[in-house]
DNA sequence: CAGCATCCAACACGATACTG
DNA sequence: CAGTATCGTGTTGGATGCTG
């Protein structure tokens, strides 16, 4: 019989009892992450810049996405009380202590896709 | 309008033309694969330690995160002609090149889930 | 400008039963 | 032992239209 506990969907306390690297990947691994992520390591943007620099995204995902991020402070949204009103993102310490790492993934993919 | 070509479907060959790191995230960041990669990682398993091993996991999910890995070269599948059957699984020199990202990926994790 | 709300299709995933 | 087949469902994500 396989099945321990009584929780058995997908979330993130699940995946941290088993290590850190499933929490790494569920953290930056969703649909647009890699692309906001790859911009973002650049430097800040406003919304309209990210949504126009990656391709096919929609506004939807774009948005959830960017929250998810912001939720676990990977990345800062900040807000200018102006008309008409501007919103940058940018990179936090704990999003830019994955520099290093996402640099490696992408070299690696690089490398390996044919 | 957002929409500059006709696949707008999710696929290895469009996140090919954006960028390394998300061919190489979606190779490993599939539901179970993180669990798998920790465990081959160690060492050569076979098919019922791999699922004894992994908490949770159902044998149709267990085959087809194998499958996936498999196809993309990250492991190897080596059947021997005995009775009972034994199959066993082990990382491919594509799939120990990750090796330092998937350590980077569980060390960040560790430290940055609360 | 920077989103949010709604609807809906496709897919991922789990449960269960069966097999070479 | 090491899987496969089938079914049902919850989630993901795209399309579209609306808003402070």
């Amino acid at each position: 019989m396989r099945k321990e506990n009584s929780t058995n969907t997908l979330n993130k306390q699940n995946l941290e009892k088993e290590c850190g690297m499933s929490y790494a990947l569920t953290t930056i691994g969703g649909r647009w992450k890699p692309a906001i992520l790859w911009r973002l390591c650049k430097g800040k943007m406003r919304y309209s810049e990210l949504r126009d620099a990656i391709p096919n995204v929609t506004e939807r995902m774009l948005v959830l996405q960017l929250r998810e991020m912001e939720k676990d402070g990977l990345i800062k949204r900040i807000v200018y009380a102006e008309v008409p009103p501007r919103v940058e993102y940018e990179m936090t310490v704990k999003g830019n202590s994955l520099r290093p790492i996402l640099k490696s993934l992408s070299d690696w993919g690089d490398e390996n896709r044919l």
